[in-house]
DNA sequence: CACGTATATGTCTAATAGGGTATATAAAAA
DNA sequence: TTTTTATATACCCTATTAGACATATACGTG
């Protein structure tokens, strides 16, 4: 349980995550949203937590708790130089594309970029 | 191994994407670069493949693999609600941080802004 | 054809993780 | 103080997975 993959390889986990990204939740919430055993979301949450992806306050008997940022930007940095790559791809798509609309209408110059980038 | 953070859970794996961002390579050459052995590589690869991360192409009796954008972009679609979540957080540093500034010359007035967003 | 090279696959094993049930702890309510 | 509510933890069991080693397959070369 290495890296933060390892932590979101678990799909309870990432559904944890997924309610928590609205608002902070106790223990009791996500295990009703979620029809996990209540053991069973507090051992995720653990996990969470050490893994640095939530962390809780106390509220009377309620734990609550929310999102973290870190780990989900490093998730984002390891994305990065393949975010490169894939971009070069839709690029060439975009300019397979171009080159279909092209071949419809032939009169159109191929000056690049008439689709709009994001 | 449902999903791509099953995938991407696996430290060599992750390293043997990180060899292909730059260039495909042979088997033989992600063994060399990385320690491993053939069968740990072939295996590796397999599972790459069969989850739409690489594909390959024949060379005689070596097989040349390279990257694929699609899970790669699961991954960032993934992300993407938690991207909105983690920048409200960087601004509400930025926000702190503009207040120490202030702190230190308190007739700067709180207007905002003052730091460059990206 | 025999041999070397490159890759894939099969088998076995050890390690690990996740779920279930029971139980411990702690705070509120009666 | 007893009981109830909320959460954490311990223990056991099972399934999955990665790696090592052996072997199969396929192509190229002498």
């Amino acid at each position: 349980m290495e890296s933060v993959f390892d932590i979101l390889a678990e799909p309870n986990r990432r559904a944890i995550l997924g309610l928590l990204v609205s608002s902070q939740q106790s223990v009791g919430d996500i295990e009703r949203q979620l029809q996990m055993t209540q053991p069973t979301v507090s051992k995720h949450l653990r996990v969470l937590r050490e893994a640095g992806f939530v962390e809780s306050t106390v509220d009377a008997q309620r734990r609550l708790y929310r999102l973290k940022p870190e780990p989900f930007q490093q998730v984002d940095a390891w994305l990065a130089p393949f975010r490169r790559f894939w971009s070069a791809h839709l690029d060439a798509l975009e300019r397979h594309l171009d080159r279909m609309d092209n071949e419809k209408d032939p009169s159109t110059p191929t000056k690049g970029k008439t689709r709009k980038r994001r």
